[in-house]
DNA sequence: TCTCGCCACTTGTATAGACAACTTCGGCGG
DNA sequence: CCGCCGAAGTTGTCTATACAAGTGGCGAGA
């Protein structure tokens, strides 16, 4: 392997990112391979371990390499996901698939709107809200962690729910039509908790959806969705009143 | 400032990072405000520069900060949220914050329909069709690329328009009342045209949306519209028809 | 008054060295 | 054969030091 220019104007560390980028899109490091160690890109390229490792662990943040603490670095595996902004049963769209669904219940709880939770639901700071958090799984592997915070007055027996028989959503089409919902969609860095339920790598990214629901103008709940890894997508189709004079 | 715990199991690098965005969510560094240096920092919690070299990056990485060079670090002004899923005018929605937009037309051509194109747009392959690639910028920084493919039945003047001056929603707005429309959300590694455009680094992700827009039951156009991944939000807001009797 | 250059300060990068935490594997004793 | 232990190798973190690069302000000189 060739030593990396140093008279390129980019930073060094820049420089072995594009390197090892530029070897796995041209072949030579298919999915899965083994990277060289450390120590070893340190003495092939002729930079410091700490350039390397900045380089290493920045590609595994961007989602490119997989690194285990102790074994080695990884080329990451792609892993196509597909999930629905259309509000639809997560059950469902994991069927529809031909895979075997399965959920656990980690937390259902009463407790107290925080003030993120509370501006959130139009609450004040304090009052109780049930909160629910369920990791849904495909064939076993982790792809959705639903976090959940319900105004109790709209749903006042969802603490009494068995949420492993019956999803959430099947729930609240139970409860009557909604009004309304708002998205956010946005990359960010998962938690410890949500980190440990998707089985991601410290740094993995997550794409995280945020969906509010409402009936009868109030806030109903707030759902944050957590999906593994970056490639993964959202589709959502909606449909226009006759109010809708503008268009892009 | 007291120092950092020590004993604490979580790395130092972390606790730092956990200390600074406890200070912006207490209302201690409000938005813009300027924090300590580096060094100041290092004094204060008793780390390295390094240590706090690598959380202040990474805060800045993750939108927390905003840091300049030869100058200070600041608390970042709040990530823009667009409605994007709603369908609203870009220029309109910069105007809301109070900064100034500016565009810049890359391409505006007719061309033969790849079959990509073709399908999305529901035509023969190799029909042509308008293609428009246009960059969107808010205060100077790039926010959007805005690529797009037409049906020529709909919007025969489309190559004459001048979307420095009118922008692509202005000029569809103008065509008449759509009926629907469809979204696709997703992260994916930009071009290299597309990266350029947005100054985006070799690994840096994007945010795509994909919308197509429906007219008496046709296709009329497809936008692919790319954000700089770190750098904004995607909102959506979603309001039900009476058929909706299922919801979330 | 204006301009240029210098200086202090800030962030950005690079390195060497050290230790911690973790995994894998092989050997050794039961 | 099984299980435990330790060695070797790997990644993760932390520090100290040095220099590069960029910003802002201040003062000297035109």
């Amino acid at each position: 392997m060739a030593a990396i220019r140093r008279h390129e104007t980019a930073p060094l560390y820049r420089q072995v990112k594009d390197h090892i980028v530029g070897r796995i899109l041209a072949g030579d490091w298919p999915e899965g391979e083994r990277l060289p160690s450390e120590n070893e890109l340190t003495r092939a390229l002729g930079v410091s371990r700490m350039t390397a490792h900045r380089a290493l662990r920045e590609l595994s943040v961007e989602g490119w390499l997989t690194r285990v603490q102790g074994d080695g670095t990884y080329v990451a595996e792609v892993k196509p996901q597909s999930a629905l902004l259309e509000i639809r049963d997560i059950r469902d769209e994991i069927a529809e698939r031909g895979h075997a669904h399965a959920c656990r219940v980690v937390r259902l709880a009463r407790q107290g709107a925080t003030p993120e939770v509370a501006r959130a639901l139009s609450l004040a700071p304090g009052a109780p809200v049930f909160h629910s958090l369920v990791l849904h799984r495909e064939d076993g592997t982790p792809v959705q962690v639903e976090e959940r915070h319900v105004n109790p007055a709209f749903a006042p027996g969802y603490l009494d729910q068995d949420f492993t028989c019956t999803t959430t959503f099947e729930y609240f089409a139970g409860l009557g039509p909604m009004d309304a919902a708002e998205h956010v969609v946005e990359a960010e860095l998962p938690g410890p908790v949500v980190r440990e339920l998707l089985g991601l790598g410290p740094g993995e990214p997550c794409l995280l959806v945020i969906r509010r629901t409402w009936s009868n103008g109030l806030v109903v709940s707030r759902a944050r969705l957590s999906y593994p890894g970056s490639r993964y997508r959202i589709a959502g189709r909606q449909d226009y009143l006759s109010n809708m004079e503008t268009s892009q």
